[in-house]
RNA sequence: GCGCUGGUAGCUCAAUUGGAUAGAGCAACAGACUACGGAUCUGUAGGUUAGAGGUUCGAGUCCUCUCCGGCGCGCCA
């Protein structure tokens, strides 16, 4: 028998069950729902020392009473209540401080049982997500610019997995224009053999030399430059020798992506490309024509979109050239209208740069003019530029940020930086860790390099601009990827180290009394409703600030066993230290999926 | 010119989307009982949130203006 699909319910965010009890209380003195109530608790304020705060703003007002006597009311309520709550009005705030014990038994059996699984929500459940990111060009290279989109792009993709989502990850490939038939012409004209491109240590270089040679060619012979716009004719009629160069110069582009996408471990379900929609723009814009939409413009079909209500937009959008080519805002239509009808998404991303906005503004706008039933569901996740330190600008210029260039002005290869880095990264853990043997330092190397950089990349808003030096994202201390990597090894030794000692003993989370342990419970809470927010907002660097924090709580309980052999997690009381591997458990796994949902290895040593 | 966007500690960034005495990391300084991994931790110092008005119990956050950046504005994507 058939059983339809049901959803997973979402599991209460841990949170809750910390302030279920103290919101009900407080409801039933108050006599208003609890979830009024408990909407409002809020991570207090740094440098307060307490675990949650209310803020008695909105419920004093709706009584007509000043917040801080409220405040001071509800403290007296908790204190009476015998719920084991500390509540301590400051001014219009009441601040709860719960026993490390108490926060533990609520929280500790499902984080230890299965890290992962506490930590998701599964309010995504039957929700289909489509997520455009990456969407290089082929026969050029994948630059260094280029993780931005690829790895904010993957880690959404792992988001709104672990979400609940299904998540049909695109690659819109830009293997179409008129490059192509420069390429063709000059391929020909040297008698290339595919044989020659494949022998070539990097099949892209290859094919931008050949497209540099033929360009140079063509400057002072129009007869070339006749030869390669015959070509591009060509491949657009497809005739058959054009599209099968083309199909040999797109597969050679892919071998060196796959390359590249191997080192960082992303990977897509559908590559299909500009090509792909080459012959199914007629569809949308007849439809377009036909709904009287469209306008010519100097020649161009155009939408004009302010002149069907749409005030904002100032200019018109272009659809299709003079000379009858199409342009990308109709690809971008028809590719949507395809994706629609093969996977009816509920979301649909679109990971590009910031400096596209007001052309994902245009053609968002088109599909609502279009009464397209997905139009709202279209999001633009943009983000800011790449900038790298120059130390030697030359012609007298100031030392500084820049858009990721060499200083002879070539742009920096995505596969070249991540190389730098498994490089450095290497060097750094020779020298700290010289005990790990070949084969396994190569694999944490890469892990802790390629980890290093797409951190950076991660850590902050991704509307930021985003500053990159080796040296900083190569820090093994600070806000950086390896020092949540170390964070993670730390514990996982631990864990080693107690299976060695192969003690019997059950553990019990109500025998974790300790501050610092009740700091990594509380930071694991909130990594999780953190990981919701970061779905909410499209933005991996919640996740990143979250993991920031855990990592930090989890180096501070560490590092106090350093001074105090009681604090250890493997102590003299078999008991005890059973307990705090509960939590070493439950804070490793959690470690090692936020990093996981960043695209970054989680090495078990370093 | 129009539009979008940004300006927070010396540097790089946070700030629960209108809440407390604006927090971290790095750099600086001072510390931690040979360390369950010290690649760590604890502390000190560092601020007129670019500037000026406004909105209200309350503004880094909202509205207006000014100053200084970045990006975009028809046949590229």
């Amino acid at each position: 028998m058939d059983l339809p699909v049901q959803p997973r319910s979402s599991r209460p965010p841990m949170l809750d069950l910390l302030t279920a009890p103290v919101a009900a209380c407080l409801a039933a003195h108050l006599g208003c729902p609890p979830d009024q109530v408990a909407r409002l608790f809020a991570p207090p304020k740094g440098g307060v020392a307490a675990d949650l705060a209310l803020p008695c703003f909105q419920l004093a007002k709706e009584r007509k009473v000043a917040p801080p006597a409220l405040a001071a009311e509800l403290a007296g309520v908790l204190a009476a209540s015998g719920l084991g709550v500390a509540a301590a009005a400051t001014g219009p705030f009441l601040n709860l401080t719960f026993q490390p014990a108490a926060v533990a038994a609520l929280l500790l059996p499902a984080l230890a049982a299965d890290p992962a699984r506490a930590l998701r929500s599964g309010a995504g459940a039957g929700r289909t997500l489509c997520i455009d990111f990456s969407s290089p060009n082929i026969a050029k290279h994948l630059a260094f610019h280029h993780i931005r989109s690829t790895m904010i792009g993957n880690s959404l993709s792992r988001l709104y997995a672990a979400a609940g989502w299904k998540v049909v990850r695109i690659n819109f490939l830009g293997d179409w224009g008129t490059a192509f038939g420069r390429l063709i012409s000059g391929w020909t004209r040297e008698g290339l053999t595919l044989a020659q491109l494949e022998a070539a240590e990097d099949r892209v270089t290859f094919l931008n030399e050949l497209y540099v040679r033929s360009s140079q060619a063509a400057k002072g012979d129009p007869a070339l430059e006749d030869d390669a716009r015959r070509w591009s004719k060509k491949l657009e009629d497809g005739d058959a020798q054009a599209r099968e160069l083309w199909q040999i110069f797109k597969d050679a582009s892919l071998k060196e992506f796959e390359r590249v996408y191997g080192l960082l471990g992303v990977g897509f379900d559908s590559w299909k490309g500009e090509a792909y929609y080459e012959d199914k723009m007629a569809p949308v814009l007849a439809e377009l024509e036909a709904k009287g939409l469209t306008s010519i413009d100097q020649g161009a079909t155009v939408v004009d979109l302010a002149a069907h209500g749409l005030k904002d937009f100032k200019k018109p959008m272009l659809l299709r050239r003079a000379d009858g080519g199409t342009l990308y805002a109709t690809r971008d239509l028809a590719a949507a209208d395809d994706r629609w009808n093969e996977h009816h998404f509920d979301r649909a991303l679109y990971v590009v740069d910031l400096g596209q906005s007001l052309h994902f503004k245009e053609w968002f706008a088109s599909a609502r003019l279009l009464a397209r039933p997905y139009a709202e569901r279209l999001r633009h996740v943009g983000f800011g530029v790449l900038l790298v330190w120059n130390d030697e600008p030359g012609e007298g210029l100031e030392p500084g940020w820049a858009k990721g260039r060499t200083r002879k002005g070539k742009v920096m290869l995505l596969r070249e930086v991540l190389e730098e880095a498994v490089e450095r990264a290497r060097a750094i853990i020779a020298e700290k860790n010289p005990g790990l043997d070949g084969a396994e330092r190569e694999r944490i190397a890469a892990q802790v390099g390629i980890g290093a950089v797409v951190f950076n990349d991660l850590k902050n808003g991704r509307t930021n601009d985003v500053k990159f030096r080796f040296e900083e994202a190569l820090r093994f201390d600070g806000e950086t990827g390896p020092y949540l990597q170390y964070a993670h090894a730390r514990l996982c030794s631990i864990e080693r180290k107690a299976a060695e000692a192969a003690a019997g003993a059950a553990g019990d989370p109500a025998r974790l009394a300790r501050e610092d342990e009740k700091q990594v419970l509380l930071a694991l809470a909130r990594l999780q409703s953190q990981l919701e927010r970061a779905v909410e907002a499209d933005e991996p660097s919640v996740v990143a600030q979250a993991l920031l924090a855990l990592a930090s709580a989890v180096s501070a309980w560490l590092t106090a066993g350093n001074a105090d052999q009681e604090a250890r997690v493997l102590c003299a009381d078999a008991g005890l230290s059973a307990s705090r591997l509960l939590l070493v458990r439950a804070a490793r796994g959690a470690l090692g999926e936020g990093l996981r949902l960043l695209g970054l290895g989680a090495p078990e040593r370093m």
